[in-house]
DNA sequence: TTTGTTGGCCAACGTCTGTTGACTTGAGGA
DNA sequence: TCCTCAAGTCAACAGACGTTGGCCAACAAA
């Protein structure tokens, strides 16, 4: 536990400041003047401590990851009973995305992996190294190779919709009917 | 039907340019410069033919959607037996950014929408006039309500894994695989 | 008190962007 | 044949971008 030395303390200010303005536009978007703005510091700051535009949003994302790694992106769903699969599958991606504190990781990389090679790459590997295992403990890893995709897709659907477009009808459902209505969609996929 | 003059020609070899370019890396990357390049033509043309970069993406979008209106996004529904309903959906669907040629309307909008509000508010449109007549037309406007926008879920979340991040369990289904696979989770979202 | 290091600011670079206006070409009607 | 007007080129603008390097102030070690 180092003190918290001055330099850590703008280092952190820069990333919240990041983050936010990664989650909130993307990549592209997002510059470093602007960053560095909502920091109150120079943008050649930035540069000093992150190496490059590239640099920032890798530790922008690393940052948000230093949980422990195991329920990252899915829960240990091994002690989950079968039948409250799909549930508690919908259930954990929905807090995760309006849980307190809202956990934008997910809001950064995918608001830029959809122009942005290095983050899609980045979103492939999170799958390959992460969601594809959690539902390999559970389901077998052939049965997870034909169904993770999918569950993908639905789940990463949400999101796109609900937090990303902002499909009135979508956004319009609370918490509980969401979860309600959508696990037995991913319930169906994993009876497959 | 006018003769194809020559501004003609060169008005819709920008529009092509236009929408590969917006298709394949979204608004904010696309640039005028590279769009005129590739029409073999100087940017300033361009700006003539449609007022501004903003002008291009409309008319790029509504290029794309000359077609009669009726089966733009879903086709008539009204014909289909109920237990056919889902894979219809999910066949045309898939057609559409399969297809031959390829309609890139939907991959132009959906790349741009993520980043650019403009575009988000074009797709948000897009629902409410298109998909969502299309389901209450045969599900009835009060369950088309609250069913429309998880389906617009699951079938842009395929959209977003299959076509933009190339998910590879997801890519690597084949079409016909891909639709059996995909249709009873549509399906169960219909039977809520 | 001097010295070295750290955190920070300022000014500028080269490049790219959307956009504008003036100039040139070429074909078709009078 | 000349004239007109549309189609197209060229050069430049003002601003934003990522990035760089030099300079300054404060503070700790000597």
């Amino acid at each position: 536990m180092a003190t918290t030395s001055r330099s850590d303390q703008t280092r952190a200010a820069i990333l919240r400041a990041a983050r936010e303005r990664f989650a909130a536009h993307g990549y592209e978007l997002t510059t470093i003047r602007a960053v560095a703005a909502d920091a109150s510091i120079d943008p050649s700051m930035v540069m000093r401590y992150f190496g490059s535009k590239q640099g920032l949003f890798d530790a922008a994302l690393a940052a948000a990851q230093d949980a422990p790694e195991v329920d990252l992106y899915l829960p240990d769903l091994t002690a989950v009973p079968a039948d409250q699969l799909a549930e508690t599958l919908v259930r954990h991606f929905v807090q995760r995305w309006e849980g307190d504190p809202v956990d934008d990781a997910l809001l950064v990389l995918l608001r830029s992996a959809v122009t942005n090679e290095q983050a899609a790459t980045r979103m492939r590997e999170i799958f390959v190294t992460q969601v594809f295992p959690a539902l390999a403990a559970v389901l077998g890893p052939e049965r997870a190779a034909g169904v993770a995709g999918l569950i993908a897709s639905q789940l990463l659907g949400l999101a796109l919709t609900r937090y990303l477009l902002r499909l009135p009808p979508v956004t319009a459902l609370d918490r509980a009917a969401l979860i309600a209505a959508y696990a037995p969609a991913v319930a169906a996929v994993l009876r497959a």
